[in-house]
DNA sequence: CTGAAAGCGCTAACAG
DNA sequence: CTGTTAGCGCTTTCAG
């Protein structure tokens, strides 16, 4: 069907290696010969059959990637970072959504492998074992972890400083002054959220003044929702709220509007990730940036490097920095101490406990 | 390095052929000798070259895809389905971002198929000329075209009826009682969008009292901000805008904000397309639907078929339904008949031309 | 039921 | 500079 090295060979009188070495440009050809075959490829529309060569060379310039859900938009950033990378270096990448399914992400990762592709990038893999990923990784294909933190499994990786992230995101609030700070975050043992309460944590029992509130729930949008109803209904006081992740920020935002209050007047909201989407909600959600793109391209940097050195596979982890963009979402609140109060700010606002 | 076929033949005596047929689960070996074969395999942890297995039959059980940016929200949607819809038939995706550049189409497009793809999906194929996709379509792969209106070009595709969706919207504003309606749109020719604006230039048409204006800009979030920023400095009397997208209306939202202006008090707002995202943004955004995932799904469904069958390869079409899902961006307009205005609206509210 | 052999399309020494 | 040969790992007749 498709015209093979074989083809033109015949067509042009030499050997099908000729003909090879004349299409790869390696030197040692026949400049006139060359032409004639190049002339004869384009002529029969010649496209090298990749899968074959791959089989050669035991290259096939792909990449696996495998994440929970493309839809998650901060994955979304991440799997265009890594593409980008991987075309920018001749290479494809095969997406795959596991839903956060163990089972099919370990189906997904044995068949990537069965492809041959020369490295593996992969995403929410929490849920996974030590032995699974060691299962995985005995095949000498380089894996990349995203997210997860540097490791004592030898994993190369990239990631953020998730307790760093709590941090910044609770010293933020209480230097605005909050004093009664609601911190929404996931499941009781997802490692990276709870690294970000943990953080929050911290910051908070460095101030014993401050009063924290932890609400476990789905991190997503109906779960930031949900929470924040139960959290609006059993706690009067609070006046500020950070989110796991802007996701379920904007379920805060739907939240407290229906229960007749306002961001940032009322209550104070911090998201985490900086999606596109916080930018343009309203208000504008003030959120800790991951360098999601950035990450993506990172990982598919490493995951090529150690692809290129079978030998030399000392596991690398970089770890991105991360950055509290102020948006509109959060206001300083007023202390007793802070003498002025005017009448409308005294009767639109919240106050901490005390000052009304 | 890895182990072979060759390897499970060598420890268990036998021929690699017959290796191949008890691992295929093919008719016609011992039981006992496949019983020894699968322990073997299991035991070596043996992984099958799918590559090597591709080249030998045919079937790289791969397939193509190439969107202009995966960040785009639609697109993810789209490729979610389509990805669902691979893997349930043991497909897997390659992910391809063109960036709306013809050059770059091209070129993935070919790469894909010396990969040998056994498919591929293109959206925003605007660009590329019909020769360009007959060139692409004479390597024998089949290709669908995504969200491209049925064409005599004789390609497979899956699209909505972009003009039905325009009078839609049309006439779904008109008869809430709106007469002076601006079309926010995207650039002069740009195939989709410009249907959407003669569906709804159609609508209007037969409707002689109402005042159309077409804008022309980018369709995107900054262009809805800036189309909007100009439409309400020269037009004071709209009070229904209708966006090419959804993107391109959040940014009208932002625009009618800023200019002091309340979403649907005093202009009613629809978009299309009905992102994810149309629901969680304030006011949620009335908006028509297009079955994105859906759309994915089958048009790799359609692929698989093509594939499937070399002979009879008559192209096929699937045109999806639109559906107008409204939320709170809209509003009736009480109209000079309407007998009584109260107070309240009559200086809250924007009137059509008269009214006030 | 199983072995032998050829072949998928290309690369990579190794000779000439 | 170019042809020969072997081989990547698996499938698939064709014999036996």
């Amino acid at each position: 069907m498709a015209t093979t090295l074989k083809d033109i060979a015949r067509e042009t009188g030499v050997h099908v290696a000729t003909v090879s070495r004349a299409l790869n440009g390696i030197y040692g050809v026949d400049q006139d010969t060359r032409k004639k075959i190049v002339a004869v490829a384009s002529r029969l529309n010649y496209r090298p059959n990749r899968m074959a060569k791959a089989l050669a060379t035991g290259k096939s310039h792909t990449l696996g990637l495998v994440v929970s859900d493309i839809r998650n938009p901060f994955l979304t950033e991440l799997v265009r970072g890594a593409e980008d990378a991987a075309y920018a270096a001749g290479y494809h990448v095969l997406l795959c959504n596991s839903d956060l399914d163990p089972a099919k992400q370990i189906q997904y990762a044995h068949s990537l492998l069965e492809k041959r592709v020369q490295g593996v990038l992969m995403h929410s893999v929490a849920a996974l074992s030590e032995k699974q990923l060691q299962e995985l990784a005995s095949y000498g294909v380089p894996i990349v972890l995203l997210c997860r933190p540097p490791s004592a499994l030898a994993f190369s990786g990239v990631s953020v400083d998730n307790f760093q992230g709590g941090m910044l995101v609770g010293n933020y609030l209480i230097r605005l002054g909050h004093r009664v700070i609601a911190h929404l975050t996931g499941p009781r043992h997802h490692g990276n959220l709870t690294e970000r309460a943990n953080g929050f944590m911290k910051a908070v029992e460095a101030n014993p003044e401050v009063t924290p509130i932890i609400v476990h729930g789905r991190h997503n949008y109906q779960g930031g929702y949900e929470m924040t109803k139960k959290l609006l209904a059993q706690h009067q006081n609070v006046t500020a709220v950070c989110a796991a992740n802007d996701a379920t920020a904007f379920g805060v935002i739907r939240a407290v509007f229906e229960a007749g209050l306002s961001i940032p007047e009322d209550i104070s909201l911090i998201g985490f990730d900086n999606v596109e989407l916080a930018s343009i909600v309203r208000p504008p959600l003030t959120t800790v940036d991951q360098p999601k793109y950035d990450m993506g391209q990172a990982a598919v940097e490493i995951l090529l490097r150690l692809a290129a050195h079978p030998d030399n596979r000392l596991p690398e982890h970089r770890l991105f920095g991360l950055r509290l963009v102020e948006r509109q979402s959060c206001r300083p609140l007023k202390i007793l101490t802070s003498s002025i109060i005017n009448k409308k700010s005294a009767t639109k606002f919240r106050q901490p406990p005390g000052v009304q």
